[in-house]
DNA sequence: CTATGTGCAAATCCTTTGCAATCCA
DNA sequence: TGGATTGCAAAGGATTTGCACATAG
């Protein structure tokens, strides 16, 4: 994780952008929550623990600089509100995918790409230069079909 | 068309629904508009052309009935609203995906479906029953592609 | 020391809701 | 007729912004 820190420490400095206290613990509590795809206000929560004094936008305006920055991908799951991620590739290979349970609202990630087919349909017969995908899949998951659901 | 009209018109009887004017007026909208993907306030916009009088209320209130009763389906793009679109699965097979350019914001729609693959991995490997499934491509879109963006 | 970052409160944007009037089955 | 539907205005929730003060480099 402290590699991480120091990454993302460089990053910054690279944009002419400080590292404060405010961002460390910010970019901190994204790491203690990995795949929790904490809210907005989730982490402003999270954080209000270990630093009570820090405002809410200080929490968006932080969360907005790590998206440019390419340290975390966000995404609406549906509920009307962003939800943040570590974009760490590495973690994962390149990309995963998330199933949300309609049920328990639960999010579940899904170690594997597998769009080959419909990325090469896409850059070739679209001619379109991927950047980037977000595949959501809607449904019940595993626990809440054990319980009739 | 017509047709689809009176489809939607025997959904909303079947849920003890009426078919107001409003109602009527707010679905041509959305079918004339058909892979625009409108926002609510887009679809207010264009029925205000005929029914001046409509409230914007009126529009969300219908949208989500469309929404309940499987007429329509919605989706953030990324910009922070709902779009909605039919979700006549007649019309392109099962299902389809997005590309949006993030040059000039256009939505692309990707007749294809081709996420066998993985959704058997997530139905037999997770036990995850799927209801449905949203994929969004973001990217450069060919003409953006040629203007060397 | 100085530009950048921050807290606070107000503002903004999208969406929902309460209520009295209106409309359809 | 009577419950469903609607317009309007106000409320709500998420996010952004203006500004004076605080802080990193």
């Amino acid at each position: 994780m402290q590699k991480i820190v120091t990454n993302v420490s460089e990053k910054l400095k690279a944009g002419e952008y400080k590292l404060t206290s405010r961002r460390e613990i910010i970019l901190r509590v994204l790491l203690e929550n990995g795949e929790k795809h904490l809210s907005a206000e989730e982490v402003y929560n999270l954080v209000k623990v270990k630093v009570p004094d820090i405002g809410l936008a200080t929490v968006y305006r932080t969360l907005e600089l790590f998206l440019d920055l390419d340290i975390i991908r966000a995404m609406d799951f549906g509920d009307g509100r962003k939800r943040y991620e570590f974009s760490d590739e590495s973690r994962h290979g390149h990309y995963h995918h998330h199933l949300i349970c309609e049920e328990c609202h639960r999010i579940i990630e899904v170690n594997e790409d597998l769009l080959d087919e419909i990325e090469s349909i896409v850059t070739y017969d679209y001619q379109f230069s991927i950047i980037n995908h977000h595949l959501i899949i809607f449904g019940i998951c595993k626990d809440c079909m054990a319980k009739g659901k």
